[in-house]
DNA sequence: CCAATAGTGTCTATGAGACACTATCAG
DNA sequence: CTGATAGTGTCTCATAGACACTATTGG
């Protein structure tokens, strides 16, 4: 047992760590949400579907070559953890400025053939649109978006089938407490867009006067609001509908919830 | 740059993590937060003066000797960081099955003198019974329990300082949106006093009709229930006030929070 | 004029928030 | 009978939740 190498090993200032076992390497692995939308097949304007999924690489090496895994490397000595994963990710994706949020450590035992590694997990929203230029460019055979139930029923590499359900019920509870949505969403949108997305990403969300709740109470008042164009006349979309819609987008206002208040 | 090593590493089975900069371990460090409480010098029944108060061990070698410091130890190959945060809350302070939770790496390069260490911060919440014995029995000089307001002036070791902001940041936030609370509280214990905790963790939770919310209102209602006896009597205290105050206990609901509803 | 989306009217029951008020009881 | 804690009465206004209803407009 190494433990408590700062307090039990002797006094010294020659501390060396090549005395002890040590990792052998810090790697990333970065789940990547992204949620697509495609236009249903009518002649008239429709929502479009949409699916949340995950981007996953094939691997070309071993260990585990040719299963799919989350992409991810190494973080080198000159960097953070969070470095490394925003660095992984504009490789993988091209995408920078985008949420990505740290969210657990993997580090059991022999997770990894290649020795003693402690996998740091990200997650990441990205919006389609930046994905998709991206996606053309990519050899498609290597990189792939698939949805939960897809990326749920494959093998993947190392742990990331447990790393994928953690990251997958973090962005659940973090969907409907925080403003995340917005990463799913044009800066404009409408109300219908906002639910969706919601919904895609947590099928039991379910608002029946959603439209009311969040234009016309006070406590939601603030999260987002009307645009407008310059001569404060309301701005409308009807990309999905006949009739035109209102555009919303986020303000900066973070919400205060409590389960006592 | 060795980014990306098991993907443009050469095709090898006889992968050798030696042949790249590896850390030079993984160290823990727990943020063990308590609550004190210190009878108010009256004649008469009082609630007493509570206090939120992180532990510190004052460092016995290089580096930082003499500092004072999170508790922490390096995390065995044989164990994930989770256990190794456990098995040092334990050393440290006796107790064992309390609410410990992983909440940041830190990996700024140079953050550690004795090379490339990406510490695994936890906080943990033990209550102040718990923490009474092993307090006697440590050598006071080298354990000590700070307020937040001593802890954020002095000069802790590494980047302790800013893991111990980021952690009360976080169960601040955490105080209000789950159930943590119970963590500082008795097993049954009185509105007043869980208001007092909610209060000494964050300062500004204010909710003038406090009782009626938490006991009146069909939102609330399964977070916390009426202590009665086997009879069916409500199980009354006068551990802080003459009139006797309605016990209560926490329950196992899980509150759904959302900005959106 | 239909289908699909957008949005309103209206009702009831409940809760939020404010503030004054009563209850208990050791010292 | 005072001080400290515990808890209630009562008011107003806002919101939740349900459901039927109207509005818009391309095809």
């Amino acid at each position: 047992m190494n433990e408590n190498i700062d307090q039990e090993d002797d006094v010294s200032v020659n501390y060396n760590a090549r005395k002890y076992r040590t990792p052998d390497g810090a790697p990333t692995d970065i789940v990547i949400f992204t949620i697509t939308s495609t236009d249903r097949a009518k002649a008239k304007k429709t929502l479009p579907h949409r699916e949340l999924q995950v981007l996953l690489i094939k691997r070309k090496r071993w260990p585990f070559e040719g299963r799919w895994a989350l992409p991810g490397g190494f973080t080198n000595e000159t960097e953070t953890v969070h470095e490394c994963a925003k660095r992984e990710l504009c490789e993988e994706t091209g995408v920078k400025n985008v949420h990505i949020e740290y969210f657990n450590a993997y580090s059991a035992p022999n997770r990894d053939p290649r020795g003693w590694m402690i996998s740091h997990a990200f997650f990441a929203l990205v919006n389609e649109v930046e994905l998709s230029s991206r996606e053309a460019a990519s050899d498609a055979a290597e990189v792939g978006l698939f949805s939960m139930d897809e990326a749920a029923a494959m093998e993947l590499a190392f742990d990331h089938n447990l790393i994928l359900q953690d990251a997958l019920a973090r962005i659940r509870e973090m969907m409907v407490t925080t403003t995340i949505a917005k990463s799913f969403l044009p800066v404009e949108f409408t109300i219908s867009e906002l639910y969706q997305v919601l919904q895609t990403v947590v099928p039991d969300f379910e608002e029946r006067n959603f439209i009311r709740k969040i234009t016309s109470t006070q406590s939601r008042r603030g999260i987002i609001e009307e645009v407008r164009n310059r001569a404060g006349e309301p701005m409308l979309s009807n990309r999905h509908s006949q009739r035109a819609a209102q555009l919303y987008r986020f303000t900066d206002y973070v919400p205060r919830l409590s389960i006592y208040s």
